[in-house]
Parts: structure tokens; C-alpha cells; sequence
DNA sequence: CATGAATGAGCGTTCATTCAT
DNA sequence: GATGAATGAACGCTCATTCAT
């Protein structure tokens, strides 16, 4: 099947995913989806073939969206904490910025649709911005832990900090420098 | 009186719950679960108004569960760390000896039927946990974070270790050691 | 099968019929009826062996009501047409003192329940009120319609009458007269 | 464009619905209509949104339907007592045609689910039938009475006169006429 | 390819009636 | 007899997916 017509029409149905699942979870009416997005029920299909289909993708874009939010800007030359500093920064700022993509990507995460396949894809994303972070272990036993431990918990720390940010936007700030510092301590 | 009502046939309904939603999400159908506890279809809603208040006991019920299986057979006299492990100690083996509790408790956990009031009953639950867990503050910035948020952060990095506890049973001990080790340091 | 206990507790079933029916239709639940009587659920059905049965019993039982009000106090010697005055202010006083009653009757003479039988019967009652307000017929064809035809009419206007005099208080004495001339013009 | 929306469907569940709740009542279930109609289960919610919404729009319609039956060939050129006389029959020839119909509006028009909003819809309608049967009031106090009254009472005599034709079909046209006779004199 | 009507299995909940206590 | 829990068929409505246009 040859690629459908419109780029356009796909990244509009995944915007407009992102909009109804978070405001209505996984169970958003693809019907819903479709009408936000501007296009048919039906046309919806044509772009993915199904509603799982669609949420895995949406879930892999949505991660890529994070992971790229949380690597831009990194200065070459820095030292190791202040390159770390703004790794953690970028990405509380993006689910400050975006907090509907990241309320669906915290949706989809928990929700049978995405397969494990999708989530080896998304833990391996995920491992870089890990890699990235992880300092030469020196001492403790979680140097021996294996990256996707390290990269799991780290995420789980930021999805809190996340929440409380966005829960608690007054001490935003706050939040972003103790989970900063939770993951600092714990990587070190 | 009549038939009085049965706490065995209230806790068969909880029980078919934890499995149902292991199994199928918070969308398992109430008729599955009425089923699995050996009722009829609407008997279930003579023990819980609606599928929404199941979902909301059953999130308390498998809270309190958890939190005092986290505090079961505390020793009273033992150095902080001593204490500490042992808490973390009991609570992942909790996570392995009743996993379908462990999952479904994730599940209701981000789930909307999941009410704001039921949440801040079950954060009281935990803040005891965290509380118990909580060293003296000595220096850092986490001291100075609420208790909300230690405890959050605290249940994330528990909840990633239990899951990969449970995905990769054969280096369940490791993971359990590299958690507690994460979560000591996050909070020294 | 003896009769049940009390009276006192059948009375009370209808008397909460009454108040469901007016309030939620036919529809009421059986369950509703027995709280409102104060009864237990199952107990309705010692007294009343179905909801039709209920619901027939009911009938009959507004329907004496309805025509024993409109009868009472009917002065022995008065010319007719201070006689038929009598009785159509009785009549509508009635519906004006219970309007729960006159809703929950209009409501149970269009609902299947009743059965034939019982509407019969209830003609039957009616028919004693046509018969004390029909002049003797003088001329016109309505003088040859049968008894239960005229009666079926001069409650149908009555029963708009009530309509119109419990939706609009304000005017109820006028439409009680204009009802009432009706009557008489068709009659006379 | 896609399928359009059939009006053959449309008509096809609205004659469904006549029939069926001429049979069962305004309880008849939508499942059933739908089957009657030919249509699927869900196909009848992409008509009407609710049942609800059905049972106010076939009231509406048949209202509207029987009305036009009544005013139907009305000669231009006649003394007033024969377009009179005209109308009456017409209507009760309608009742008679189409019982199902006559059957399915009267337990429509004492539906909860019919709002008040139909209901002054409906009474639009009716009202220009009591218009052209209104003569020019002469004397007594109905000519005070405000026409929805008048519409009323009229139609409520109707109701009577149709279901004893339709009871006792043998004395159909004896009914049509004393009821033709009772809205005369009344009026008159 | 785009559209949106058609489909029908499936869901949460209700309720008349029965029956264990 | 009184109670109210138990039952399960039934209902209105939704929604992922298909397919006629």
C-alpha cells in the first residue's frame, strides 16, 4: 500500500489524538479524534489501519517529541552537572510547555494498546537521554544496575516531578530542583 | 432480618476485581467480575453503587494493603537504615507474592474513576510509609520538599522497581538492592 | 390465603403509590413504593401479589375516591341544574385538594397495566355520576348515545378541566365555570 | 460525500415506532423499532439521537399528520355547520384509517419523555383546527374561555368519540356523530 | 482516496419478583 | 408475616470498524 496522500491529514489526527486522550484517557472515541482532527470517521482508518495502531505511533511520537525537548541545546562544552542541570530543565520545560502531550504520552503509558514492542522502542529512546545523564559511576551499586533500570527510574522521578509541576505550577521551580536533585543523589 | 449482607461475598467481588483488572484494565466489564466472584450480574451493584465506587474501594482496600504490608513486623529497636530496608524490604515482596494486586492497584492508580477524594485518602495511606522512611533532614534540597512529594517520588521509584521485579524475576533481588539503594541516597 | 396482618400497612402501600406514580409514572419502581410506605420490598408483594395487581387496586380505589367527592354532600332538594353545579365543583375541588392523586389516576387510566377488567369496573362507578348529572333527555342525538359514551365524555372534559385549573391556578375558577357550561350544553 | 442520510430509513423507524408502541407502549424498546424498521440496533441513534427524541419528533408528526388528515378537502364553499360537520369526520375517519397511529399519538401525548417544547409545538397545530371549527362566538362563557382551552376540551372529546369507534366499530358512525353533536352544542 | 452512514456486540445499570433468614 | 439480599433478563446507548457512494 503505497503511502497515503496527505502528511498533512496524519499529523493532524495525531495532534488532535493528543488533544482527546488527554482529556478524555484511552477510551477517546476515535470518532471524537477524527472530528478534531478535521477529517472523516472513516479516514481516520485510512491512516491507521487501527485505533491501537494509532496510539502506538502516537506513544513512539510522543516520546521522540520528549526526549528531543530534553536534548536540545546541550552545550559541547560544559561540565558534567551543568550539562545534566539542563538536560533535567528541557524536559520539565516541555511538560510545562506541552501539558496535554505530556498527559497523553502518561496515558498511553499505562494502557494496553501500546504493546510491549512499542515500549522497547520508547525504552530505547529513552535510554539515550539515561546515557546522557549517567555519570561514570564511581561508587554504589546502582552503577551495576542496567541502563534501563537507570532510565526507568529516572523517568519515574521526572513523571512525579512533572505532576507537581503541573499540579502546582506556584512552586513550580521548586519541584524542578528537588527532583533534580532526587536523581542527581541517586545517580552519583 | 433478611439475608444479612455477606462481607465473604463483598471480598469474593473485591477479589474478582484485582483479577478482572489485572487482566483487562479498568475496563473490565462488571459482568465479568459479578462472574469471577460467583454473583449475580446485579448483585454486584447491591455491594457497590456503581462501577466507579467498586473501583474506588477496591483503590483504598489494596492501598491499606500495601502500606501495612510495607510495616509488617517493624522491628522496634534497630539503626534507621536497618529499619528502612526492612520497610522497602517487605514492601517489594509484596509486589512478588501478589502481583495481581501490585498491577491492579497501578492500573486504578491512573485511572479517572479514580476520584481526587479517593486519592488524597490513599496519599494519607502513604505519607505514614514516608514518614517512616523519612531519615532527619541533614542538608540537600529534598528537605526542604513537602512530604506529598517525597512520598510520590518515593512510590515511583518503588512502583519502577517492582515492575522490573516482576518482569525479570531472576534479578528480582538486584533490582530490590538498587531501588532501596536509589531511594536511600535520594533521601540522605 | 388468609388476609394479610394489617390494613394499615396496605393502606399506606397505596397512599405511597400514589406519590411515586404522581411523581415518576408507572415507571415508579416497586422498590420506591416500599420505602415511601415504609414497608420492606418484598413485603409489597404479601399485599399486592404483582405490580399490576397494585397498580389495578389502586385504580379503582382513586376512582371511588374521585366519585364519592363529587357526590358528597349532594343537598337532596335543589332544582337540577344547582345539583349538576354541585357535583362538577365537588368534582373539581377534589382534584384541586389531591392533585396526586387526580395525576396519578389520569396516569394510570393510559397505562396497560390496568386491564379491562378493572377499567369496567371503574365505568361502572363513573356511570353513577353521568346518571346524577343527565337531564332528561329532551332532544339532540346525544340523547340516544349510550350511557357510557356520555360518561366517557363528561370526564374527558373533566379531565381537561382539571388540567387546565391545576396548570394555571390563577384563572381555575373560570375554567372550572367554562368547563362546566360545556358539560351542560352538551348534555342539555 | 459518503452514504446519505436515507430518508426511506427515517420514515421506515418512525412507522416502526407507531406500530410498536401501539403495541407495547412507550416502553417499547428501541431495539425492537429498530428491527421492525429493518435497521440496525445503533443504525437508529444516527436518526435520532435519543428515544426520546424519536417519541418528540413522531409525536410531532403525527400531529401534523392528523391534523392535514382533518382539514383535508375542505369545501371552500359551505355553510359554516357542513365545514364543521366536514372536519369532524374527516378526523374521526382518521382515527379509524389508522388506528395504530391514533393509538401510538395517545400514548405519546402522556409520555414524560414528550417536553413541554413539543407540547406547544403540538399545540400550534391543534390550535388551527379548533380555529376553523370555532364559530363565531355568540353567547354563553366557553366564548371567553381562551382558545388552547377550547382546543382542549375539543380534542379531548375527539379522543373520547375515536376510542368508542374504534371500540365498538358496529356503532361508529352513531358515536361520530353524538360526538360531532357534544362539540356543537358546546361551542355553540 | 474521502466521506459518514451502517453495523451489532458490548456495557453499566435497573427492577419485578423470589426466597433465605 | 416481615425483611431485604439475590437474581438475571432487559434496556438505552456507544463505538471500532466496514463499506457504499
Amino acid at each position: 500500500m503505497a503511502r497515503p496522500r496527505s502528511d498533512e491529514k496524519r499529523s493532524a489526527i495525531l495532534a488532535a489524538a493528543v488533544r482527546a486522550i488527554d482529556r478524555h484517557g484511552p477510551g477517546a472515541p476515535t470518532a471524537l479524534i477524527a472530528k478534531e482532527a478535521g477529517v472523516a470517521n472513516g479516514s481516520l482508518f485510512t491512516y491507521f489501519q487501527t485505533k491501537s495502531a494509532l496510539f502506538n505511533a502516537l506513544y513512539l511520537e510522543l516520546k521522540r517529541d520528549m526526549a528531543a525537548a530534553a536534548l536540545a541545546g546541550l552545550p559541547a562544552v560544559a561540565d558534567l552537572p551543568e550539562q545534566l542541570r539542563h538536560v533535567w530543565s528541557n524536559w520539565m520545560e516541555w511538560a510545562v510547555r506541552a501539558p496535554q502531550k505530556r498527559q497523553a504520552l502518561a496515558r498511553l503509558g499505562v494502557c494496553d494498546e501500546v504493546t510491549v514492542t512499542t515500549r522497547a522502542q520508547a525504552q530505547r529512546i529513552m535510554e539515550e537521554l539515561a546515557y546522557r545523564m549517567k555519570p561514570p559511576p564511581a561508587r554504589g551499586s546502582m552503577r551495576e544496575a542496567p541502563l534501563a533500570f537507570v532510565a526507568a527510574v529516572m523517568n519515574s522521578v521526572a513523571e512525579t516531578t512533572m505532576d507537581f509541576m503541573l499540579t502546582d505550577p506556584a512552586h513550580g521551580e521548586h519541584y524542578c530542583q528537588a527532583g533534580f536533585e532526587a536523581v542527581w543523589r541517586m545517580l552519583s
